[in-house]
RNA sequence: GGGGGGGUGGCCGAGAGGCUGAAGGCGGCGGUUUGCUAAACCGUUAUACGGGCUAAAACCUGUAUCGAGGGUUCGAAUCCCUCCCCUCCCGCCA
């Protein structure tokens, strides 16, 4: 969410950025009417707060009467005109507020400059990491798992509907491996916090990370209770410090947390649904990180190079995408995604999405930081990244280390963990 | 699920319709004093949103904020209603 203060001040910045992410056309009459509703907001607070500095000042007044045992009868029949003009006036405001609000969650953030403008065709690859297996004679990902008993997808399907699996056997192992793998990398060599969250939050939550208002169909709520299954681990460890100030040595902040993510997907049906690419409920490592307005640029990079070397380390060809303003998600400044190669399914599969969210989050969920001391607390800025999802990252461990007789070898790093050099 | 007790500033804790943006203490900051450390004493100590002044601040000024939202009242931390959270006891439960 943008500081309101954008509509007075930076409206040039603002219409930049939206043209640079290509919704200029679409966002023009939003902003236009949110320039409008913030003068309207103000010329409201200054007639309502000059009558409760009157209301006031009668009420003191009453007081003292009322002290001396002098009637106030006068006074009194004032401040009572005077609350119902207040009354009036406040009940406008709330209506242009609101406004004023609906405005405001609707414009994205503003991607930074360095950001190319225009749509994913504008996507520039910036860096690449090992040589893609060729596909020919690589089964997918689904016929390999199924053969080696690790994904069961057709009882899933009975047990849950369609997007959801079971993994089995050493299907079953290898996500616990991969659980234990990513969490010993980042908290032990890249120095985060192990979280591990609550999957069922509130409605103030999903609202701070800006999954609600604007997206609750693709979120699933639970019936009774207004309780919502996150869709990412970033929902409750962004949310830890909301309203809170937090002291300047105490940034960066860095914590990583698998959970279980529950997406409804709706609207995406259709699209890469084979096997376990797209399902309603997956496992993922995710990085948040807190920063401050100086650093957040360099931390970007640092989280990403963190959720590179798991990779790296999987020995499993990769590549890092810049993305173009238009490419962005809603609420980010800068998004690098990182693209593992699936040479069964021939395609690059995004295994994380690494994104600096500036200071507009932060400003939604109210995480401040004092920059020292006796000094304004200012925004933190908030980034986050998947280290890494799993079920891609499956995919592209079965196929790209498949070999021709239907078995899979281990990545060297997993081999503890799973305590075989190969899935047969 | 049933019953009790609570939510006040960075923290602890008073206050029970007006003189309370909030006593007192701790902590923080600034200062005085003292060989150093320490102590003592004095001062100061929130956030948001407006307005004025400004290049921008500082500053001045208004409003709001005592868990949240409504209500009563000329006036609410204080009274009423709804909700949320914490805590204790009983029941149930992995």
């Amino acid at each position: 969410m943008h500081d309101l203060r954008v509509l007075r001040e930076q409206i040039d910045l603002l219409r930049d950025g939206m043209r640079r992410r290509g919704v200029l056309d679409t966002l023009a009459p939003v902003i236009d009417r949110g320039q409008a509703v913030e003068r309207e907001r103000r010329t409201l607070i200054q007639a309502v707060e000059e009558r409760k500095a009157q209301r006031n000042a009668i009420a003191q007044e009453v007081a003292k009467r009322k002290r001396a045992k002098e009637d106030a009868d006068d006074l009194i029949a004032q401040g009572r005109a005077l609350g119902d003009e207040i009354g009036q006036l406040e009940q406008e405001l709330g209506s242009t507020e609101a406004e004023l609000n609906r405005a405001l969650l609707e414009i994205p953030n503003i991607t930074f400059a360095t950001v190319p403008e225009g749509g994913e065709e504008n996507n520039v690859i910036v860096r690449e990491w090992g040589t893609p297996r060729a596909s020919a004679g690589v089964k997918p990902h689904w016929e390999i798992g199924a053969k080696l008993g690790m994904i069961d997808i057709e009882r899933a399907s009975k047990v849950s509907g369609s997007g959801f699996v079971f993994y089995r056997g050493k299907g079953a192992r290898l996500v616990r491996a991969l659980l234990n793998f990513f969490m010993d990398v980042h908290r032990d060599e890249h120095g985060y916090e192990e979280v591990w969250p609550p999957l069922l939050v509130n409605r103030s939550t999903m609202t701070g990370t800006g999954q609600l208002p604007k997206f609750e169909d693709d979120a699933y709520a639970t019936r009774t209770d207004d309780l919502f299954l996150i869709p990412t681990a970033e929902v409750p460890v962004t949310n830890l410090y909301r309203d809170e100030i937090l002291e300047a040595d105490s940034l960066p902040m860095a914590f990583v947390a698998y959970s279980k993510c529950f997406r409804r997907e709706a609207g995406s049906a259709g699209k890469d649904t084979r096997g376990i690419l797209r399902t309603h409920e997956f496992d993922k490592v995710e990085l948040v990180r807190y920063a401050t307005q100086e650093n957040s640029g360099e931390q970007l990079e640092a989280l990403t190079r963190h959720a590179e070397n798991i990779l790296e380390r999987l020995g499993i060809p990769h590549r890092r995408k810049l993305l173009a303003a238009g490419d962005t998600g809603f609420s980010s400044a800068m998004t690098y995604d990182l693209e593992a190669w699936a040479p069964g399914v021939g395609a690059w599969l995004e295994v994380s999405s690494c994104s600096n969210f500036a200071d507009y989050q932060a400003r939604r969920a109210n995480i401040r930081y004092r920059p020292g001391k006796g000094e304004k607390p200012r925004f933190v800025h908030t980034l986050n990244g998947s280290g890494v999802a799993f079920p891609r990252t499956i995919a592209c461990i079965l196929e790209h280390y498949q070999n021709a007789d239907g078995t899979v070898s281990v990545p060297d790093v997993l081999r503890p963990y799973l305590g075989t050099d190969v899935l047969s």
